[in-house]
DNA sequence: ATTAGGG
DNA sequence: CCCTAAT
């Protein structure tokens, strides 16, 4: 019935609508597209692995809901240099088993923060000595501070939520003489400089189911993982990049705050762990380093040498309903973090914290020829692609075991991208059936712009304290307020010559102030052409029609086709006019209107 | 929910 | 395509 509905009214085959990916908002190549996302397809792995495994654990967690030991075998898994915070909590006015516990069962919410400055990175076995000698734990060089596990359980006041969320925060360069004010919903840390930052504790507002992502739906057991960032490297740390266990030792804890020993023991146990494994996590930045995104070696004349070891993950926001399988969500973290690096970005670079503008001028002449100077540099990420690609990333993984590949690959430690500014966002609803639909929604904030407003942010995780002169690579969050994670932009679907036909018949018929009508009578049931878009296709074909082919651009549309576009048009807006005018429209239409019978 | 128009 | 205002 539909379909020769749908033929009567147009002739239009809506099967031959091709689906193209969803799109991005910024435009890149696709060569420069390819390629990025290969060199960073590991870093994602790790990603997608991380949330893979916290979801795992977070539903686990919920069968057994109320049992937190305090079983310190299981506090070896923490995620460096990120804030952790989980959340669990379930829709008490959906599920009437829980329902009928008391509220410290139904929820339990845990917050873990250690050094937020801490990289991912994927090293060798070989090379976890080397690693390892950077600072040995065992002589403070973690900052006990951010090494702080909160662990809290309780009822959470508004909406109940089964949410999940990790977020990274800031780190505090001196550990030893920070201290933390827990004060209601936000951490306050200050050092001897009086370099601050505040950790919002999000665990006060618990995130609300969604409601409806673009014609998605949110069940009550979505979860949510928000992928913060650091912002102030400093410290060294060697964290596990392991994440199994990780929730796990969130959830069984009940103790309200670890110590600097117990971080530290745990830190130590860690480091182990991941020699055995072949993987290291750490920072770079407490050696001396001003950037965590630099290391540089001795300069031996005029040349400059230097790694970018880090790479950091601009935030994400993911949801998924709590029905996805794991698998799903992993995929849905991988093409997050995709089209977020696929996208295409450019390298920033940035001395003493001001951005470096001008291509041609030579590293000396920009004052980084020695190496405390080199200190001051950083580089950004920035959205948009680069002409000339500085980097390529090399992808490396063949030294992992099978194992650790599937279960959590790393980051090459020879990634020399250091995400930071990129904000994005993702949105998914129901993961498997419109995975493909996936549209990463970048926010066009250039670090530049971010310079001039280093905190103003009110949507900011992480309020971000005014610059220190080396805190280098460093830009404060700032995200516009529109565009939240509700919504992404659709992907564009260019129209199709015969679906550009199938609209201009529907409007000679109809008018141009009928787009509901000329939606169904064109398109039928074609969910993704709404009568908005139609009307607007209508506008750019009126456009396109009034200008000069060379200015045209897309598939070519029939002159023809244009040629009653323009007819239509100049006949419906005379229509309008008469109607405007109150005079006898109607009959002055049917008369009109003849010439497109 | 639609329509109209600017962004 | 998105966003809004006005219906």
């Amino acid at each position: 019935m539909v379909v020769k509905r749908r033929l009567n009214c147009g002739g239009f085959d809506f099967s031959s609508i091709p689906k193209a990916p969803r799109s991005t908002r910024r435009k890149v190549s696709t060569t420069e597209r390819d390629d990025d996302v290969d060199s960073h397809i590991t870093a994602f792995d790790l990603l997608a692995s991380l949330a893979g495994k916290l979801l795992e654990e977070s539903e686990s967690s919920s069968s057994t809901s109320s049992t937190y030991g305090g079983d310190d075998s299981q506090e070896d898994h923490l995620l460096a240099g990120k804030m952790i915070k989980l959340e669990q909590v379930e829709d008490v006015y959906n599920n009437n088993k829980l329902a009928s516990k008391s509220p410290s069962e139904i929820t339990s919410e845990t917050s873990l923060r250690i050094p937020s400055d801490c990289v991912l990175e994927q090293t060798p076995v070989s090379d976890c000595k080397r690693a390892l000698d950077l600072k040995p734990l065992e002589s403070g060089g973690i900052t006990e501070e951010t090494g702080v596990v909160n662990v809290g359980a309780g009822f959470e006041q508004g909406e109940a939520t089964n949410g999940l969320m990790i977020t990274d925060t800031i780190s505090l360069k001196d550990p030893s003489h920070e201290s933390v004010h827990r004060d209601g919903s936000k951490l306050v840390c200050r050092d001897d400089d009086e370099n601050y930052c505040k950790y919002y504790k999000f665990s006060d507002k618990s995130y609300r189911p969604m409601t409806r992502v673009g014609h998605r739906r949110i069940t009550k057991k979505s979860m949510v993982i928000k992928y913060g960032r650091a912002v102030v490297p400093r410290s060294k740390c060697f964290k596990d990049t392991r994440t199994d266990g990780c929730l796990k030792a969130l959830y069984r804890k009940r103790k309200l705050c670890y110590g600097y020993n117990q971080w530290k023991h745990e830190s130590v146990r860690r480091k182990r762990r991941l020699c055995d494994k072949g993987w290291v996590v750490y920072s770079d930045g407490g050696g001396g380093l001003s950037s965590e995104s630099v290391t540089n070696s001795p300069v031996k004349g005029e040349s400059v040498k230097l790694s970018i070891k880090s790479f950091r993950i601009p935030e994400l926001f993911i949801e998924v309903p709590g029905t996805a399988t794991v698998g799903s969500l992993k995929r849905t973290v991988m093409e997050a973090v995709t089209a977020l690096l696929g996208d295409g970005i450019r390298i920033g670079v940035l001395v003493q914290g001001k951005k470096v503008r001008d291509d041609k001028s030579t590293l000396s002449q920009t004052g980084l020829s020695c190496r405390e100077n080199l200190d001051n540099l950083g580089f950004t990420l920035e959205p948009g692609s680069s002409e000339n690609p500085v980097i390529s990333m090399p992808t490396d993984s063949t030294n992992l075991s099978e194992r650790s590949a599937a279960s959590s690959p790393a980051l090459d430690s020879r990634s020399p991208f250091l995400l930071q500014d990129a904000h994005h966002v993702i949105n998914i609803g129901t993961c498997v059936e419109n995975s493909q639909e996936l549209v990463p929604y970048q926010i066009d904030i250039t670090a530049d712009e971010r310079q001039q407003q280093p905190s103003s942010d009110s949507r900011a995780i992480v309020p971000v304290p005014p610059m220190e002169p080396d805190a280098l690579a460093i830009v404060p969050l700032k995200e516009k307020p529109k565009r939240t994670e509700l919504s992404q932009r659709r992907t564009r679907r260019p129209f199709s010559v015969t679906e550009v036909e199938s609209l201009v018949h529907a409007v000679e018929e109809l008018g141009t102030g009928r787009w509901r009508d000329v939606k169904l009578r064109s398109f039928g049931d074609a969910s993704h052409r709404t009568y908005v878009d139609l009307k607007d296709k209508w506008k750019t074909l009126v456009h396109t029609a009034s200008i000069s082919p060379q200015q045209r651009r897309g598939e070519p549309v029939p002159q023809e086709l244009l040629d009653r576009v323009l007819a239509a048009h100049r006949h419906w807006s005379q229509h309008q006019v008469k109607q405007n005018g109150k005079h006898q429209a109607a009959a002055t239409m049917v008369v009109e209107s003849g010439a497109f019978m």
